[in-house]
DNA sequence: AAATAGAGTTGCGTAATACACAAATATGTT
DNA sequence: AACATATTTGTGTATTACGCAACTCTATTT
């Protein structure tokens, strides 16, 4: 791997990374001998590299048992990573849902998770719809009535579903769905199909296709809502809208730094 | 600060550090030349540790924007630190109790928080102690007879104390605090002194000390309590015991990386 | 469309250092 | 006290990281 040696390979930086690296994903305890080992690298060249590693407190040593483990660095990034994703999640999403509003020409927004709501966060939109019974950003919506709300359910565990379906459920339209099982059977179908569907349950032509948004600790933490008619519900997805929607979430996941397992 | 060039000071691993410092604590999207500025180092050279720290996905890039941000490598140390900080408490905390116990000649134990109760999760003992009353590993401590209970709540957020002080508390002695009132008064004393005294509260002669761990979210996860008889008890609070069981504490915050603010 | 400006990347020669080895030191054990 | 194991340090040289400058790419302006 880092055999053929070029300049400008920095591979004294591609060792301390590994060096890093090695104490992910379990944080083990390790001296310098077996992390040498481990990684084939020489010891001499392991101990003073972490020698780097722990003054810029990327790693920290036990003076008793001569070992290390992750440092304080290593948590000030944790922190960062908590803080900085939550803080900037729509204005991350944002340039994805006006590019994905422009390859479908269809309005697409962010309705984010709020624990038994969802927000609608964002919108970007097309100026084709009659805008009466749209969300604007910042409101909130009920999770019955919200495609958004039932395919983040759909990753969230049973007891969180099981709390949310309490309701009572304010019925909006004649579509609206309040009964519990039913709303569990569409969740369960969400899952399986990985999108939601809502027609006309929270305004008689507001349908909704949702898909969702992981973060790096694969939370179902928002989703991307599209709004369409009644009329043109049906030849949306006929087409492959969905994947497109499903493209966009997962550029948006990708940058909240959720990962496939290995 | 680097300027003194050495053999084995490895300026490009630190140069490729400062570079992932730089991320932390915002994790704000910077490009290679705002990097190159902030931090006095050659475009060029910034230019090439970031192609490297992205390959090993400690940054991640957006060819739109062509800046980087904190990447997936940084989100699994992340995961790395909370999964194995919160399963090795216990064994991370076990030598220093020991210590503790060594120095001092009490017997001291390790109380971990546990949402509304605290659990006794290890104890180093001294054999003088009549043990009928020490409580075992594993056990479940109410906490309103829990000097470490008391001390960790002083340091959680209001709405924490004041869901937990709901009660109600059984009387386990006549010395049992079983009014709110004082309970709360009892924790903002522990907050302004930085530990904890509870005196046959939980039996009539069980006396505890205990002071707070704190992790690397400065949440206070634990407290060391040391467990004397009435009799020892004025003796110990005159001497600098109090002062060892905070060394003994910082050095296990200290390992489960709680840091001071800058 | 062409021109301009700003940001980022790459080729290159040389000065500087990271490397492996070996020796020394430190720590824990018999 | 002697031994075994683990870690750190000193050193010369082969290798590479560095800064410069040229180049490419993108976005904006004319």
């Amino acid at each position: 791997m880092l055999t053929p040696r070029k300049p400008n390979d920095y591979h004294s930086v591609q060792k301390a990374l590994q060096i890093l690296l090695a104490f992910v994903p379990h944080n083990n305890e390790m001296g310098t001998s077996e992390i040498s080992t481990r990684l084939g690298l020489h010891k001499s060249t392991v101990s003073r590299l972490l020698n780097v590693l722990t003054s810029y407190g990327f790693l920290q040593h036990d003076a008793k048992t001569r070992k290390f483990r992750l440092g304080t660095t290593a948590a000030k990034i944790s922190t960062a990573i908590k803080q900085s994703l939550g803080e900037q999640l729509i204005g991350i999403a944002q340039p994805h849902l006006d590019d994905l509003r422009n390859e479908i020409g269809e309005t697409v927004a962010l309705e984010v998770w709020a624990g038994n709501i969802t927000i609608m966060a964002y919108r970007a939109e097309v100026l084709r719809l009659r805008r009466v019974f749209l969300l604007r950003p910042g409101d909130r919506v009920d999770i019955h009535v919200s495609a958004g709300a039932r395919v983040i359910l759909a990753f969230l565990a049973p007891h969180v579903v099981d709390r949310v379906l309490q309701g009572p459920f304010e019925r909006y339209t004649e579509n609206t769905i309040v009964d519990p099982n039913i709303l569990k059977e569409q969740i369960r179908k969400a899952g399986d199909e990985g999108f939601a569907i809502s027609r006309g349950e929270r305004h008689p032509d507001s349908n909704i296709i949702a898909v969702p948004i992981f973060d790096y600790e694969k939370r179902p933490v928002a989703a991307i809502s599209l709004f369409t008619t009644t009329e043109r519900l049906p030849k949306l997805l006929e087409t492959d809208i969905i994947l497109k929607l499903n493209q966009a979430a997962a550029r948006i996941s990708t940058k909240l730094l959720y990962f496939e397992e290995v």
